[in-house]
RNA sequence: GGGCGUAUAGCUCAGCGGGAGAGCACUACGUUGACAUCGUAGGGGUCACUGGUUCAAUCCCAGUUACGCCCA
């Protein structure tokens, strides 16, 4: 027996137990004979993260198609796993060491650090895995990887040292987005901009050889500045050559206030005379463009600060060198050595104002570089690091998608992906911290690098190279965590073997992931994916949207408007989460979330197991081989045809990636056409005499519902499962789980002539109960039913349908009249009349109220149509069948409308 | 500054070159042993604005306004 109500969290966790442990997930279950692949590889979730909305939508949407192919019977593999995010991670156990009072990173030594993380992993990490559980994903688990694991590590080795035998890595001194909280450089994507209140400080510099004075506009020269704290590296101010004010300035320098450096004026381009006072300061270590003018005009590049972002100047060769310091001004240096950057900022700011130097202060709102991890503003900072050529590896990227062998879904995003790949810059992988692959590189002691794939062919190299066994040094760094996940699609099937796996499941079919990922994955995934395998990791790449909340803003915590989708789970079940985020992904348009439609979609929920419950109520087990082509009944005719259009909508969406049509395909078919109309409409065969149509009708209810399980099981897999088993307990046994079940294909079923059939009943069932309510008829109140002019049609169908008629529409009696009863109140259905005498409750005046009312809409309908009609260009000009149709549609509104003013006319 | 996107019922959103739609909310009425997490009926919209193309524009094009996002 179907239970009274549907309760989810004690069904979910059975029904997931159950698949898992009957081996439904794995690769290839469910799969025909010989079948092609369908394969999704997860976007790997970050080990130290947790199930927010954006992964419930996402993986939503693969488990959807992931299903979908399954019971297509195409041999599918969706691989999960995470990767280790070596920043995040890092500071998760660094800050675990600390609350427990443990030894820091530093005292306990790298090799002791790692064992720690390992063992933070294999007690916490990980737990969004057991989140994704929840919801219903049916990923292959005994295939999950992890980006640090054994083979995977090979994996990044192989691909390090490949790339740099190509010239395609290499180590390079250049400026750097740098962490100064992590103290580590970062890529130039994981670097935000944030809008910030600053200030600009407008600065007097000294020109070199007069006697400086704060009246005298001859004797400085003014630079603006977002960050005076840099004017201690200053080794130059560029003026455009072009702007007048400043030629006769070129070639002197000036005398810096506080460091006493004297640096040249220089002519370079970069400088804007519109902006400021188009005199800008030269900052070479510390400012990307100032670095680039530097090189232009040979400054010096002067590097100020430690890795932690505090100032340097005691001990900096650089910094001190050429400058006769006096007294006063090394007392001043001592003090601003190892001062915080913003203390700094305030101390220069104070003592450039003693002098005399600042001109003046001007509030200025600007974007302001943040660490995407550490979450402070980072500092372009001069270092060794190794990069990846990323702009010759882009080139095969962009060709795979302009020569559409990877398309975009939808098709617009491409533009961001070839917009970012077009502009690539070097991609900095190394990064200074323990958790993470380190880098395949040992120095010898000339500096001389070694990139093999083991310590021990490095020592060959070295043997070779130096003629005699030498002592090599590792490089400390690890690569950015983007560097394995880039090599996802195929290191998790076994490569560099070459595995089964391989052969079988790659390239993958879709990738679905967030828009915010093209650059970080998607375009990598692609550079690395063809470079490797020669091949195109995957051959559509869907974009899903953001998850917003109901007004539209970007959840965060800080705002508190996050929407758990665990307790969406609790609170409606995971079916209902899930269908909500399906009939809400639209194409190119961000999901705003509404409480109310999680609800609505739950309720649909239990209108499908009630549906289900009354089914079994009525005995409509199914049938050893029901032939849906071979019905007889036109009710039941009619719900097979419709059941096969529905089931051809949702096949169509899901194929097309438009999951909210499939979804609303879906729904509308179960609740609109199936609940409301079918069932209702079968009760009366239910509960009457006629065996053979009872019989038939028990029959088809059941195989339309095992339809219904199947196109609804992608997005509500629990509830359907679970009326799968129900279901199952009676008539044929069943094969095995929904899941893995056949997909519908009903194509060619069609009844036509039942369509129009019932049709016609709904429309005279909803035409009598509406006239009904508008005449204040009592909903209780049974009404006899007469009908005038009606043809052999009309006659025949009245009296087929006349029990649901009866019941549907409360009617006591049904009878043909040649004219309309006295106290009538009237409608038109097809080309007869429908009088429905009500005597002594009919309200002559109403019901001449509402007959006008309909006139009048039909007037203004009429007139719209005729006077289209009676443009000539329309009819000349406009296809002919769209002339036809609007004939038609006049012709009947016109006929509808004389029925109607007959009524009226007829009203005393 | 460059690019992308969005403006349709009170709210959240579909749709689309020829008859304005759904869910929620709202109003009224609830009866027939699936379902009140329900049923039936109903009210509610110059489809942001201005031009243009077209026989025909909510839909296509251009511009304006507002909002959102990405990049610099």
């Amino acid at each position: 027996m179907i239970e009274k109500t549907y309760e989810p969290a004690s069904v979910e966790g059975r029904i997931y137990s159950a698949w898992e442990e009957a081996g439904a997930f794995a690769a290839g279950a469910g799969a025909k004979p010989g079948a092609e692949s369908y394969t999704i590889v997860i976007p790997p979730p970050n080990v130290t993260g947790s199930l927010h909305i954006g992964h419930a939508l996402n993986n939503t949407i693969q488990d959807v198609l992931v299903r979908f192919n399954r019971m297509q019977g195409k041999n599918v593999l969706w691989q999960p796993g995470m990767d280790h995010a070596g920043i995040a991670t890092q500071m998760v156990v660094e800050r675990q060491l600390m609350e427990t009072q443990q030894p820091s990173r530093r005292e306990m030594g790298r090799e002791k650090f790692i064992e720690k993380v390992w063992e933070w992993k294999a007690e916490s990490g990980g737990t969004i895995l057991n989140q994704l559980k929840r919801l219903g994903t049916s990923a292959d688990w005994s295939r999950e990887r992890f980006t640090m694991d054994e083979g995977l590590s090979r994996a990044v080795l192989k691909v390090f040292v490949q790339l740099h035998k190509e010239g395609l890595i290499y180590r390079d001194k250049r400026l750097v987005n740098w962490d100064p909280k992590l103290q580590t450089a970062i890529s130039d994507i994981e670097v935000e901009q944030r809008e910030l209140d600053g200030n600009l400080w407008h600065f007097r510099y000294p020109i070199e050889g007069v006697s400086f004075d704060p009246e005298d506009a001859s004797t400085f020269i003014v630079v603006a500045t977002t960050r005076p704290e840099t004017m201690l590296g200053d080794t130059g101010v560029a003026v455009n050559p072009e702007d007048e004010r400043y030629q006769a300035l070129v070639g002197k320098n000036v005398a810096m206030p506080i460091t006493g450096r004297h640096i040249p004026i220089v002519a370079d381009d970069y400088a804007d005379p519109e902006a400021g006072s188009g005199a800008v300061k030269i900052t070479p270590a510390h400012d990307f463009n100032d670095f680039e003018v530097g090189a232009r005009a040979n400054l010096r590049v002067i590097n100020i600060m430690h890795p932690d972002g505090s100032i340097w100047l005691t001990g900096n060769d650089d910094f001190a060198g050429g400058i006769d310091a006096s007294a006063a001004q090394q007392q001043i240096w001592a003090e601003l050595d190892a001062m915080d950057r913003f203390e700094a900022r305030k101390r220069v700011v104070a003592l450039m104002e003693e002098g005399g130097y600042l001109e003046k202060i001007e509030p200025h709102r600007h974007a302001v570089p943040h660490g995407d991890r550490g979450g402070v503003p980072v500092e372009p900072y001069l270092t060794d690091q190794w990069f990846v050529n990323a702009h010759v590896l882009a080139q095969p990227a962009l060709a795979a998608v302009r020569e559409g062998r990877t398309k975009f879904v939808p098709k617009n995003w491409e533009n961001t992906y070839f917009a970012w790949l077009d502009n690539i810059q070097p991609w900095c992988i190394s990064r200074q911290l323990w958790w993470g692959h380190q880098i395949p590189a040992w120095y010898g002691p000339d500096g001389t690098i070694f990139v093999e794939e083991s310590e021990e062919a490095a020592l060959a190299a070295a043997k070779a190279h130096y003629g005699t066994d030498t002592v090599l040094e590792r490089d400390p760094d690890v690569l950015d965590t983007w560097f394995s996940s880039a090599l996802w699609p195929f290191s998790t099937l076994g490569w560099p073997d070459e595995t089964d796996e391989l052969k079988t499941y790659y390239p993958t079919a879709d990738l679905v992931t967030g828009f915010d990922i093209i650059f970080f994955w998607v375009a990598r995934m692609m550079m690395f994916g063809i470079h490797f395998m020669g091949t195109e990791p995957f051959e559509n790449v869907y974009v899903h949207a953001l998850v917003r909340d109901e007004k539209g803003q970007k959840m965060s915590k800080s705002k508190g408007n996050v929407i758990d989708p665990l307790n969406l789970v609790e609170g409606y079940g995971a079916d209902a989460t899930r269908f909500t985020l399906a009939a809400m992904a639209a194409q190119g348009r961000d999901i705003k979330l509404a409480m109310s439609r999680v609800e609505g979609y739950r309720n649909f929920v239990t209108k499908l197991w009630n549906a289900a419950r009354f089914l079994e109520m009525n005995e409509c087990v199914r049938v050893e081989g029901y032939d849906p082509r071979t019905v007889e009944n036109s009710l039941n005719q009619w719900i097979v045809g419709q059941t096969a259009k529905a089931a051809a909508n949702v096949t169509k969406a899901i194929e097309d990636y438009k999951f909210n049509e499939a979804a609303n395909h879906a729904y509308d078919f179960v609740w609109g056409t199936f609940c409301d109309w079918f069932v209702e409409l079968a009760k009366p065969l239910f509960s009457g005499e006629d065996e053979a149509a009872k019989a038939e009708t028990r029959a088809t209810a059941a195989w339309a519902l095992d339809q219904i399980l199947k196109i609804l099981h992608p997005f509500i897999p629990f509830v359907t499962e679970e009326l799968w088993a129900e279901t199952g307990k009676t008539g044929p046994s069943r094969q095995g789980f929904l899941m893995l079940s056949e997909w519908p294909d009903l194509s060619g079923l069609a009844y036509p002539v039942a369509d129009a059939e019932l049709n016609w009943l709904v429309e005279v069932i909803s035409a009598i109960r509406s006239v009904r309510t508008e005449m204040n008829v009592p909903a209780g109140a049974k009404v006899p039913l007469v009908i005038i002019g009606g043809n052999d049609v009309t006659s025949g169908r009245t009296d087929l349908h006349r029990p649901a008629i009866e019941r549907l529409a409360r009617v006591s009696d049904i009878a043909f009249g040649a004219a309309v009863p006295d106290n009538s109140v009237q409608f038109v259905v097809g080309e007869a009349t429908w009088a429905l005498p009500l005597a002594d409750l009919i309200d002559i005046g109403a019901e001449k109220a509402r007959l006008a009312k309909d006139i009048k809409k039909l007037d203004g309908e009429i007139g719209g149509i005729e006077k289209k009609l009676g443009n000539e260009q329309f009819l000349a000009k406009a296809p002919d069948e769209v002339v036809e149709e609007q004939r038609e549609r006049l012709l009947a509104a016109k006929d509808r409308r004389a029925k109607l003013q007959t009524a009226l006319d007829g009203l005393i």
